[in-house]
DNA sequence: CCTTATTGGATCGTGTACGATATATTCGCG
DNA sequence: CGCGAATATATCGTACACGATCCAATAAGG
């Protein structure tokens, strides 16, 4: 076995602007200064939090016996139901080629139901079941706010941050 | 006939009771003590926030010919040369079952080497060929601080609070 | 040495994401 | 009314994520 680097420090951050310590391994020879690295990125530390957060609630979804995006369509038709695939993926973010496969199963398991819209046939409506909105129920207890490390407030200013973020993002990205 | 599609029997009319007919300009209609809004959950935030960069990204990577976690085993591979699939793995929050096939990937186009280190032929060592090197040049100018809206401070501390929320997820579910 | 356990990668199956495309339905306009 | 454009959803191909599992190479223990 190699002696050199068999526990690699993992990623620590570095961010330049506001130096904050964050020291746990030891620093590993640089190749090049005033370059970029890894921790240096929003997007790998928004990437990266959205993997950690998928496992975070693997457990608990899976007593369920649903997946990450799967328990987010169930909460988004809680809070509205018989919504269309677009709307839907406007809340969600995603476009029929992601969603249908996902409505499809979470119909074919029972928690609701797929039907075009008498009135525009082009129109799918998306109504949750009953077992559907129980399902929503048993979810409820899932909490990761401990998990996170935050104070209710930091949390709540953390979201505010990323939702502006990821507004930002759009926004610029539809103008571009 | 429509493509194909079962939606289920149609004895059931589109039933919407807790219909909240989003009317602009209503105020948010409230719902059960405890019961949280998808707009709620930290965690669909970041998943929101990582689709973004995604998208904002995109373009720019369809240049370079490189999807979004080539690019990431790129830049982590241009910091630290010869790293192993784990190691890679660690900074990356992958694992082998993911990472190989990208590896792969990026091996065949030219921007890497994989070869089995002959002190543990269990190890596949990586390193950037020079095209990979000047790859990770060209997409130096890839800087989307602009597009998130924030300026350089907010930049900074949000990328740490997005790490310190990270790490400290992994934590607690690796206790768990 | 020989056997067994462990480790590092790779492979396979399932489920998202998403660009490109297909198809059905509706709309617009002459 | 008829027909091309627009719309809403579905399908297809490619590329992640990730649990489960397989395999070769090494470590461990007699």
């Amino acid at each position: 076995m190699r002696a050199n680097e068999s526990t690699g420090s993992a990623s620590n951050a570095v961010v330049r602007d506001n130096s904050r310590d964050n020291s746990k391994g030891n620093p590993k020879p640089k190749p090049a200064a005033g370059e970029r690295r890894l921790g240096d990125f929003l997007c790998f530390a928004i990437y990266s939090a959205n993997l950690a957060f998928g496992r975070a609630y693997k457990k608990g979804l899976e007593e369920l016996g649903l997946t990450y995006p799967q328990w987010i369509a169930i909460v988004a038709l809680w809070e509205q139901d018989g919504q269309t695939v677009s709307e839907l993926g406007e809340k969600m973010f995603l476009e029929s080629n992601t969603l249908t496969p996902i409505l499809k199963k979470l119909e074919q398991m029972g928690y609701l139901r797929r039907q075009r819209d008498p009135a525009d046939e082009r129109q799918v409506r998306i109504s949750l079941t009953e077992a559907g909105r129980k399902l929503r129920e048993k979810g409820m207890h899932m909490n990761l706010v401990a998990a996170t490390g935050l104070k209710p407030d930091e949390f709540a200013r953390l979201q505010q941050n990323v939702v502006t973020l990821r507004d930002n993002l759009i926004k610029a990205t539809a103008e571009a």
